[in-house]
DNA sequence: CCGACTTAGGTGCAAATTGCAACGAAGTCG
DNA sequence: CGACTTCGTTGCAATTTGCACCTAAGTCGG
């Protein structure tokens, strides 16, 4: 039984960001219903309080539904909100960025496509602010983070790991500076076994996120005000 | 003319934190209407559609509006959401945070209160969860920003600067260290005339934030991270 | 089978940055 | 005017970072 509240609507967006030809790029999904029918949008959709939990949930539900995707990394962004960004009318939106790595986004779909985020056509509402601001967020947290590595499939090597890096830094990167860093920051691990790589030359060692880290992410990411860190 | 949506309801929530004795503060707001009527919890309500132009203004306008304070920083923190939270049914916050010189918050007012982040009392609803994420914060955006500076007056010293450094990131910083990078970073501008210290000794110089800085929060402080230089 | 080639990964050192201790500066006070 | 206190700076040691170069480990072509 809601209180008495001033008429407005609360929606979920969710900006999916993957690397595709060494670029970032943002999964759009051709809208089916008005308003801007047919428009290349943010894939989004109202909360169903009868199944989900949260705000993160209904996300994660319309991020499946709308492109069959379940990301490892999804987390909240921002909430953007107003009167005109929406014809309808007063709207709130709760938006959310995933990464994932190229190979899961499905390919040939009809209402699917990925954009790279520095030749974006015309979005509707606000979502050229959004992505602009989900990319930001993502370039920020590169310089002192492992994000990246969700960019990656669950095994990489550190040279394909630093090239990640780079296209989302938009800069080069010391080698050896790099692999300082990684090993400082002790989230990855090797994996046994090497790969080849495409030529003739040396193989590069596996590594994959140390498993404590991803589980320790999947929780903070989920349950918005517990602390895993205590 | 909103769509049709499930039913919940939405509001803004404030922490307001200042120093106080040398200690983060929050301002708690003594509820006067049910669910928690009478409990110590953040100030907060509804968005009205017909004031509001965002949520930051409904933000800024609970705040004036319960505690008569006009914050010169207010920032988005995060939503919060669920089923759960609210004994009124499913409920979207979006929470904002303000920071502000101890020396504006009303004091022997009936319904407001400071109270030591470090010594909370049992909060309704989720604040307790909400408070702590916003003093991690305030925190982690101290190590690299300018932020502390809106926990002082309009001006103040370079001691009691790093005091405030210090008393927010609990540690103690490196005088010179300190200064170089205030410098290095050209946020601050001296303020032309000087300050007596209460006791016999020199006086320190008087600075100030920038005018063109005070708008631009989040500059850079460190290097720490991946540096893309080489 | 061997030497050329290519990329992975590491080493040593120079350059830059940061932390520290000690010192001079600028006030008040007895 | 000398003792005392805090402000602010300087020089240097310690640590961190960037860079050139070296070795490792493969393929491939003769």
């Amino acid at each position: 039984m809601p209180p008495p509240a001033d008429a407005l609507f609360c929606t979920v967006d969710v900006v999916l960001l993957t690397l595709r030809d060494q670029a970032l790029h943002v999964l759009l999904n051709r809208r089916d219903r008005e308003p801007h029918a047919d428009a290349w949008a943010l894939p989004g959709g109202f909360i169903h309080t009868a199944e989900d939990a949260s705000t993160w949930d209904a996300a994660a539900r319309v991020l499946a539904d709308k492109t069959g995707i379940t990301s490892p990394y999804l987390e909240q962004l921002a909430t953007w909100s107003g009167p005109g960004r929406d014809p309808r009318g007063w709207s709130v939106s709760v938006v959310y960025y995933a990464l994932v790595p190229v190979q899961i986004v499905p390919t040939e779909h009809e209402r699917l496509r990925l954009c790279a985020v520095a030749h974006l056509p015309e979005l509707p509402f606000d979502h050229a602010h959004i992505v602009a601001e989900a990319v930001q967020r993502v370039r920020t947290k590169s310089v002192y983070s492992s994000l990246p590595v969700y960019l990656c499939g669950e095994t990489f090597t550190l040279p394909e790991l630093q090239a990640v890096y780079e296209a989302v830094l938009g800069e080069p990167i010391n080698k050896v500076s790099f692999r300082r860093k990684v090993e400082e920051l002790a989230m990855l691990e090797p994996v046994p076994g090497q790969r080849q790589a495409s030529g003739a030359h040396r193989p590069a060692q596996l590594w994959r996120l140390r498993p404590e880290v991803r589980a320790a992410w999947a929780l903070s990411l989920s349950e918005r005000g517990l602390n895993p860190r205590g």
